[in-house]
Parts: C-alpha cells; structure tokens; sequence
DNA sequence: TAGAGAGTTGGAGTGCACTCCAAGCAAGCG
DNA sequence: CGCTTGCTTGGAGTGCACTCCAACTCTCTA
C-alpha cells in the first residue's frame, strides 16, 4: 500500500511513506518483519529500536503471542521517514513530538505541516552554509595544491 | 596581513585565514583581543575558547605579563577556519589533528590537504543528502497543505 | 584605595543519541 | 535433551562537545 491509495481527504494516521512507489531492498513482503531484520534493513541497530520505541518515536509495535516484535510494513514506512528526518539532523525529541501529533490524529495536521515546514526552511539554511564553507574549502585546499605542485617542480 | 602577502612557495604555519580581504565585525584592529571580545567575536563562549586550547585545537595564545590571554588577529583567523570546519560538521578530534600538523610545518602539508580534500568529499555528499531528503519534506508538506485546503474549502 | 567586573585554573557536570549489559525466555536442530 | 541463536527487559555506560563551578587574581573607574 502506498500513499496513492488514500481515499481524497484522508490523512493517514499512522505509517505515512516518506513518497508512493515499491520500497526496494525491503525483505520480501511478508508484513511480519523481526528486530533483527528491520535492524538490517534500516541500518539501526535493535537497541536503537527498541530505544525509539520507548521513547514514544515509533508507534506501538506488534508482538507474537510470546512478545516478540514483529515489524510491518508500515512501520518501515515510518522508520524510512524518521531515518530522512535523522539524517538532515532533526532532534529526536523533535520527532517524537511529531510522532506524538500523528498519534493524536486529525486534528494536529495544521501543526505537523508546520513542524515540517520549519525543518524544511531549515535544511534548506544549512544546505546554503555547507556550500559557502565548500568555497572556502575549495579555496584552501588550492593553496595547498598550489604549493605541492611547486614543490613537486623544484621551483 | 592577509595570505595573499605571503612570499610564494611560503604556505604559512599558523593563522592560515580563510580567503583574504579584510574581515568586517572585527573590532578594530588592536591586534590584542581579550577572551570576552573574541567569544563576542566568533560566537563561541569563553569557556570554550579555553577549551579549544587544552585540547590543542588553538595554537599557543599570547599572554599579558598577568597571564591574561590576548588573541591576535592570527587567532581570529585560525578560529574563523575552525569554525567553518565546525558548521560541516568535522568532528573536534580531526581539527585537532589538522591543527597537530599545522603546529608540526612544512612536512605535513600533503597530509593536511588529503585531510580537507576527504572532508570536502563529505561535504559534498552532505549536500545531496540534504538534497534528497528536501525532496520528500517537499513531497510530505504538500500532502498536508493539500489537506488543509480541501478541509478549509469543506469539500 | 575600595569595589565591580573580567580574567585564571582543574575538574566536575550536562544533554544528546545512542550503546551495552546481565539475566532470562523461546525456537529450531541433531 | 542439550545447544546455539535470537529475542526480551530495565537500567547503566559511552562518546562527543561543550558548559559550569569554586576559588581565586587582576584591571579599571570613582
């Protein structure tokens, strides 16, 4: 199921795919994932998800009858959101919040779209930074072939 | 003075500035900074102005005959680089192996330009990083503002 | 010359995001 | 059955980059 399927006007509550499509790399479909599995496929290690879980960051995960997790697709939808909003350096106790609002439903999507909205204005102030700091990067680093050049040239 | 005064084949063994020109919020230049107008300065509080010092990322810094640190306009210089390399994200222990080199001369320079060469291909990989995950904040706030709307229009 | 304010030190404390540990339960295999 | 491998928990530990503290000295202005 992707976010394709949505009937119009429906926000989905719970797992929210980052974008539609096929997931590759994913464990062949059995909706029915181990820790170790998800660890695999995420790149986490399962202390961290169990960690996550118990900080409210990953909505409540379903056990077999002797308390095993058993992760679903949905929920690598969700980790697949967390781990892109991880990377661009959101705070975890950002995305609990986040989490949190998601959990609470409906009501809280005008308030979601502006947590994310700040991020984006955000990601996007540091993506600027990142190329001044190349320039002078790219500028010492001349320097120093500059000088390696010459030296190589006996000059 | 500025790297472009230097005598060619000279790559210099301390301050190392950025680029050159002259640097505009510098209190004018007296050339003797106390602690407190360098934190001003760069941002960075006092307590870690001393600290980058323990740690051998700031090279050895003037003092009155009291003891009383003066930074000079090296120092600022030194401190804007480090502080690029800070907002990319290097960690604290590189800088100060590249501060190590810097201190230990001319030997090193091929080694401290492998050291920024690596560090700007992580930048760089940053950078598309951010790109990406742009993408798909851009593709989950349009689902929220796109629900927002039909809410507000009733439909 | 008195007092405020800024500087000094080593070492301890903080916040974040994991990361690991010990002790125990459960499933599958020869 | 015993063994290995994987899972469970709460709580403790780690690494990084600061950040603060206590007890002091020094500088500057009135």
């Amino acid at each position: 199921m992707t976010v394709l399927d949505h009937a119009p006007g429906e926000v989905r509550d719970r797992a929210e795919p980052c974008r539609p499509g096929p997931k590759p790399g994913r464990p062949q479909g059995r909706d029915r994932y181990t820790i170790s599995e998800v660890a695999e496929y995420t790149g986490l290690s399962a202390h961290t998800l169990r960690w996550y879980e118990r900080i409210g960051l990953m909505p409540h995960v379903d056990r077999t009858h002797t308390g095993q997790r058993r992760y679903t697709d949905r929920d690598l939808d969700w980790l697949d959101l967390v781990g892109r909003l991880r990377l661009t350096g959101m705070p975890v106790a950002d995305m609990v919040r986040y989490a949190q609002m998601v959990r609470e439903g409906e009501h809280t999507v005008a308030a979601r779209e502006r947590l994310l909205s700040a991020h984006r204005d955000d990601v996007r102030r540091r993506i600027a930074e990142l190329r001044s700091t190349l320039d002078v990067l790219d500028y010492k680093i001349d320097i120093y072939a500059d000088a390696r050049r010459r030296a190589s040239e006996g000059v």
